[in-house]
DNA sequence: ATGTTC
């Protein structure tokens, strides 16, 4: 932390969680989660944003999360809350970039043979292509989207109908954070309307939709997993809950909505900054990135309607790949069977109620937490145990699947969404050795579809795992119920069979 | 994160 935003606020220790108080300011503290070491490795961007959104109107909360760093307007690894506005930066880019978890029926030693481990990698990445634009065409076993069942994807989500319609089981839906998405006047009709009246403009609809089960770049993956339950009672209990089998094998996926939910988040950016100039209304810390809209607006309805599309896109998009992995399994090992352990976003805006009254509650590399007994858990599979939060780490430390604890009302009931960069891409391309990365990932035995592993992905990039475990867990947001440990990892990269 | 230079 700099001197120059220290004399901008006030720090008040309080027990593992500390609170950022802008000088001068009457609004309530940012609660900031994270062990000291984690507190001093936030940058001058990261604070200067946390208190331009703490300040910013209607925001009555603000939480940091131990993996926070410079984001769009706000940081990512924060919570934003506000009973009368929305937020897109908040939201970001990938709208309802999640995560998901398959449990097949596989033991773990059906996975060690290196040619079954090929064979997987071929035939889950023959139906679920990586990288930038990638679509069906690059997928030969790919579902095929036409245009009018692309529609139902966005605006139904994953209806009983759009689910039987591409292969992905009905009852994976009660598994969802959430399964569907609806307009800003709760109805699915406002979500078709603004579709219909957005087609036009947006570039290559077909080509977007086309991307439907299909992962995407950056830190976005696919991984199959051995599950490790911990040895207590309690987490074997919890896990038992979960659907997760101790020595099986799991399979762990980040992506979110692709083209379409980049395209409508930067559509939201452009429009709401270009009002903003026109009106000449201030930003809050001048960041043009932090624009909003007072609920109830004609721009807040426009906003909550294209988040609410690209969610429902985000939410087909994992069940469907889901489905894909499961049958690539099907085609290499007959008879596997896996069920969705939990599918759940790190990038969405909810309406949840904060301090007895509704909010939308905006998650930007955040994770909800609910724990046992919560009441939105109600007549779920998950109301006497919490619901699963899936945390990926890296391939060599493992992911963890963790349970909240009451301790996480502190954090408006979220914690972190994964380990947190180390290293900026460009850092990582410099300081890393090629060689060396993909040695240690031959060396802890574990095959990629990449020839080599991308660099600036290395798990060395990200922050020690076991470290922002800790933070989580001082904190008493959530406990750890198992850990992950990769077999192989499906990454966008050169290709082993370029 | 991304139709990776609308």
């Amino acid at each position: 932390m700099t001197t120059t935003t220290q004399s901008k606020y006030q720090i008040l220790p309080r027990g593992e969680a500390t609170a950022i108080l802008p000088t001068g300011s009457k609004h309530s503290p940012i609660t900031v989660i994270g062990t000291e070491p984690i507190r001093s490795s936030f940058d001058e961007l990261c604070l200067q944003q946390a208190i331009n959104s703490r300040t910013a109107p209607g925001v009555t909360n603000l939480v940091l999360n131990p993996d926070a760093h410079g984001g769009y307007g706000a940081p990512v690894g924060c919570v934003l809350v506000s009973p009368t506005h929305v937020y897109p930066g908040p939201v970001g880019v990938d709208i309802k970039c999640s995560m998901s978890l398959l449990q097949t029926s596989l033991p773990a030693d059906a996975v060690i043979d290196k040619q079954t481990r090929r064979a997987l990698i071929d035939a889950i990445c023959e139906r679920t292509p990586t990288g930038a634009g990638k679509g069906q065409r690059n997928a030969p076993k790919s579902r095929h989207v036409e245009e009018a069942l692309g529609k139902r994807v966005l605006t139904e989500g994953a209806s009983p109908g759009v689910c039987r319609e591409l292969g992905i089981p009905v009852e994976w839906a009660s598994r969802c954070e959430d399964s569907f998405h609806v307009g800003h006047d709760d109805s699915t009709g406002a979500l078709a309307l603004r579709l219909e009246k957005l087609l036009p403009h947006i570039y290559q609809f077909d080509a977007k939709i086309s991307q439907l089960g299909s992962y995407g770049g950056g830190n976005h993956f696919g991984e199959c997993e051995a599950v490790e339950v911990g040895d207590d009672q309690r987490s074997r209990d919890i896990a038992k809950t979960f659907g997760l089998i101790d020595g099986g094998i799991a399979f762990l996926s980040h992506c979110g909505s692709r083209g379409i939910g980049h395209s409508l988040a930067t559509g939201q950016f452009k429009s709401l900054q270009a009002k903003f100039e026109q009106w000449d209304i201030p930003l809050p810390g001048k960041d043009r990135e932090l624009v909003y809209a007072p609920l109830g607006t004609p721009e807040a309805n426009a906003y909550l309607d294209d988040m609410a599309l690209g969610a429902n896109f985000a939410t087909v998009n994992h069940l469907l790949i889901n489905a894909l992995v499961l049958e690539a399994f099907q085609e290499v090992l007959p008879g596997t069977t896996g069920e969705l352990v939990y599918f759940i976003s790190h990038n969405i805006a909810r309406k949840e109620i904060v301090d007895n009254r509704p909010a939308w509650v905006h998650r930007k590399g955040a994770t909800r937490a609910y724990p046992a007994g919560h009441f939105a858990l109600k007549g779920t599979p998950f109301a006497e145990t919490g619901h699963p939060i899936l945390l990926p780490g890296n391939p060599q430390a493992g992911s963890a699947v963790m349970v909240a604890e009451a301790g996480a009302e502190a954090s408006c009931y979220s914690v972190n969404h994964g380990a947190g960069r180390q290293l900026g891409r460009k850092a990582a391309k410099r300081e890393l050795d090629q060689r060396q990365v993909d040695q240690s990932f031959a060396d802890a035995d574990i095959l990629s579809n990449c020839r080599q592993y991308p660099i600036d992905e290395a798990p060395a990039a990200y922050k020690d795992f076991d470290e922002v475990l800790r933070s989580v867990k001082s904190a008493g947001l959530a406990s750890e119920v198992a850990r992950l440990k990769a077999r192989f990892v499906i990454k966008d990269g050169d290709k082993a069979d370029d």
